[in-house]
RNA sequence: GCCUCUCUAGCUCAAUGGUAGAGCAGUGGACUUUUAAUCCAUUGGUUCUGGGUUCGAGCCCCAGGGGAGGCACCA
């Protein structure tokens, strides 16, 4: 941001590249500069942006196949591959250049006499950041580089504008975050950390798709806000003249699918929040949410082990991760432990939610913890479990047992009708996921979405309210079924080991720039 | 929304309230096995914006903007 007006759109303005006398040398001069380069390699009859390129290998076939070359060799094995250039050292009548590809980097060993001394004099205008197409043979120098030796370099794409420090890359968060594109060029860990993201999202579908699960897709503007507590962004349909909402969950519509009788679903589904942003949140993210019939929370406990280890075997090659400097393995089982255990714990107190409201509350007040009037029970020993025990559950745990209170949409624990059959994983101090024995009994869901509305009118802008047709889809019979969400984008975090949720997303939301 | 930090060349970073600098990139030159190539020379600045204090402000003060972290929010 902050750069100056550009001064350099109209390359009609540009004189040549070598005149010597262009004003100064900062990013207006740069451009121009290049800018006359396409110019003069136009006038010469070139074509600085042509149609497409033909390669043989990547570079890391390339490596793959030649990698294990000693020094100083040289085949007769002919290649043609393309990448971006990196790196340039001239020496004369001799130019090295390292170029990448998406799947890595390869020297490239450019000797006057090889090409000629037209193309070598061309070769030397290229920039750090073009585009190129190279055809050779395969070699490696003294030192065992391995490298094409070029017989052709031609442009396949020219960057007008130079790209950031070759050594030290791009620290600014605001210039890595709005142009995205600049940190993927020059930082590997941002590579990196979107291959994670492709690989964990592509190990799911391949999980679920073992298993019977279908991929659906169901509506982003939802007609009424249901699924989870948070607050919407709402939109407009102009010909309808309705409002609508962004989802928040996608769980409704699933279990109209279970309904239906598709058994087994999920969906990778992009969810709206509109709350404030931070390390762990962005208001647009990615859930996957799946439900299984016949099931209940013990065979979605089962599966969201499944399928958060083999992501990290898959993206990893590991399912030992550090989290907070410890050495955790993902494949360890996962410890199970209910929310008023940790609520007890935290405050050393026995807490559950059939106790009286007065002695839950004095319990927040001795922990500073701040109540609503309308909160009950269950709600407080939430509360007091996210300000005790949260930040310190590390390894993947389930949390289990939520009071009835707060699941509106899970099934009572058949063991005590204060709790749900819920649970939701925690790791390094982050809720991960959510899932539960369903709700499936269609007047009881109706009472629950009445105690929604009736909390949404004391005031409560996170809460749903009664959704008829849901309840109407329930009156035609869901069988036993459980249901899991897990939070991608946290995910992807766990296994890159970054800190920040704008690290596993491309284009996190940002203010618009300014100008 | 609140608090703290931050914003200087294309990038990475310096600069007691006293002439805005370096490295990389760029430009000119040397070099046929370099590896962030090296060596010599060199261009480049509305110090985020607007006010103020001061003989003098990149630095101090006020207001605004962007970003980061924390808090709040996030069942």
């Amino acid at each position: 941001m902050n750069e100056q007006p550009d001064t350099t759109a109209d390359p009609q303005s540009v004189g040549p590249p070598a005149d010597g006398q262009l004003s100064g040398s900062g990013l207006a001069a740069e451009k121009a500069r290049r800018l006359g380069l396409v110019d003069a390699m136009r006038d010469a009859g070139g074509n600085p942006y042509p149609y497409r390129f033909d390669r043989s290998h990547t570079l890391g076939e390339m490596r793959e196949t030649w990698g294990h070359l000693e020094p100083g060799i040289e085949t007769a094995d002919v290649v043609t591959v393309a990448g971006r250039i990196m790196l340039k050292r001239d020496s004369g009548k001799l130019v090295f250049t390292t170029i990448r590809d998406r799947s890595g980097d390869v020297q490239l060993f450019i000797s006057k006499a090889v090409v000629g001394d037209d193309e070598f004099s061309a070769i030397k205008d290229l920039d750090l950041g073009d585009w190129v197409g190279v055809a050779g043979t395969v070699m490696t120098t003294r030192k065992g580089e391995l490298s094409v030796k070029s017989d052709s370099v031609v442009l396949l794409s020219k960057a007008i504008r130079p790209m950031p420090d070759k050594w030290h890359g791009l620290n600014d968060t605001d210039t890595r975050f709005r142009q995205r594109y600049a940190d993927l060029i020059v930082n590997e860990n941002a590579r990196r950390n979107f291959e994670i993201r492709h690989e964990t999202v592509a190990s799911f579908r391949r999980t679920l798709a073992s298993k019977g699960f279908i991929e659906v897709e169901t509506p982003v503007l939802h007609p009424e806000v249901g699924g989870a507590h948070a607050r919407p962004f709402t939109t407009h349909h102009n010909t309808l003249d309705m409002e609508l909402y962004l989802r928040v969950a996608v769980e409704l519509y699933l279990k109209r699918l279970i309904v239906g009788g598709m058994e087994r679903v999920f969906e990778i589904a992009r969810t709206f929040r509109n709350e404030g942003t931070s390390t762990r949140h962005n208001p647009e993210f990615t859930m996957m949410e799946l439900y299984q019939a016949f099931g209940d929370w013990n065979e979605v406990m089962d599966i969201s082990e499944e399928l958060v280890t083999t992501a990290a075997r898959d993206a990893l090659g590991t399912t030992v991760v550090e989290i907070r400097g410890e050495q955790i393995d993902l494949a360890d089982p996962w410890p199970r432990k209910r929310m008023i255990d940790y609520a007890s714990e935290g405050t050393g107190v026995e807490l559950h939610p059939s106790m009286p409201i007065a002695d839950v509350r004095k319990v927040a007040a001795d922990h500073d913890v701040f109540v609503e009037d309308r909160w009950g029970a269950g709600k407080i020993i939430e509360e007091l479990f996210e300000k005790t025990s949260e930040s310190s559950i590390v390894r993947p745990t389930f949390v289990t047992g939520h009071p009835t209170e707060i699941s509106p949409l899970a099934r009572v624990d058949r063991n005590d009708p204060f709790l749900t059959e819920r649970f939701e994983i925690f790791v390094d101090g982050r809720e991960l996921g959510n899932g539960y024995s369903e709700l499936n009994d269609p007047v009881e869901q109706r009472a629950r979405f009445e105690d929604e509305q009736a909390a949404k009118e004391a005031g409560d802008a996170e809460a749903g309210s009664v959704d008829e047709d849901y309840i109407r889809a329930l009156e035609y019979g869901m069988p036993p079924t459980g249901g899991l969400g897990i939070g991608i984008d946290r995910l992807v975090m766990l296994l890159a080991g970054v800190d920040s949720i704008k690290e596993v997303i491309l284009f996190p939301t940002l203010r618009p720039e300014a100008h």
